[in-house]
DNA sequence: ACCATAATTCGACAAATGACGAAATGTCAA
DNA sequence: TTGACATTTCGTCATTTGTCGAATTATGGT
């Protein structure tokens, strides 16, 4: 119950269910996600705890850049079918295609000069 | 997405999420939720609110009494999939059991005695 | 008509939450 | 070593949320 709790609660923020939605091709660093989101770095920080702590999703460091990706396989199937639910339901929605584009975009760029640029905006 | 969230957001509540899972039997009128929750007749009438506004559960009224239950089959898909989801990965766990077998008193106590009684606690 | 009862609505309040900026941590480059 | 940069942690603040009791609505029984 208690971990089940930790994923809808993970689960009830729409700029959290945005990062969930986003890693589904792949995994991104800490700056691409906050550019997306167009947050403050702590914030994302702060929410991508939260994911990780559910169980949601995964990370790995590398260099001076964390990179978040979905839990896989090994998860429990409470988080593989919450995972499924929110993709099921939210993938064809406008807010979902706006940010696959927008983060094509982000893809595309230099990815050195990301979190200088999103940073002084 | 704004659909997505208020489910979402009514199931990041342990209480609510109780309700759910005591509803899967049959349905149940306010006071026998008071009941099993422990908690004051509005904040229960709150909290079926948040539920039916998200569109989990329906009501029926039928003189004083009003009685809720699950969403059925014509409920849209990510309404359905969040309750299979509640209901797989809680069915098991003993938060859930204890609340079937106190359910169980509660339903065989006379009907008409169930609000006085559990208000006067 | 009056009262009792089931449920909801409203107002208040404490606790949890999401956001930020500043400071701290850790890593790479000069 | 020093500095630049990605990320996290911490403290703060405004907003939201869960809870209650009191008042309100609606229904049934006397």
């Amino acid at each position: 119950m208690r971990d089940f709790m930790k994923v809808a609660k993970a689960l009830a923020d729409a700029q959290r269910v945005r990062v969930a939605l986003a890693l589904r091709d792949g995994e991104l660093c800490v700056c691409q996600i906050g550019m997306l989101l167009g947050l403050a770095p702590s914030t994302i920080s702060n929410h991508l705890s939260i994911l990780y702590n559910a169980g949601l999703i995964e990370s790995r460091k590398t260099e001076r850049w964390v990179y978040y990706r979905l839990a896989g396989r090994e998860a429990p199937p409470a988080v593989r079918n919450a995972l499924a639910w929110t993709e099921e339901s939210l993938a064809k929605t406008p807010e979902a295609e706006d940010d696959r584009r927008q983060l094509k975009k982000i893809l595309r760029m230099n990815p050195k000069t990301i979190c200088q640029r999103y940073l002084r905006e």
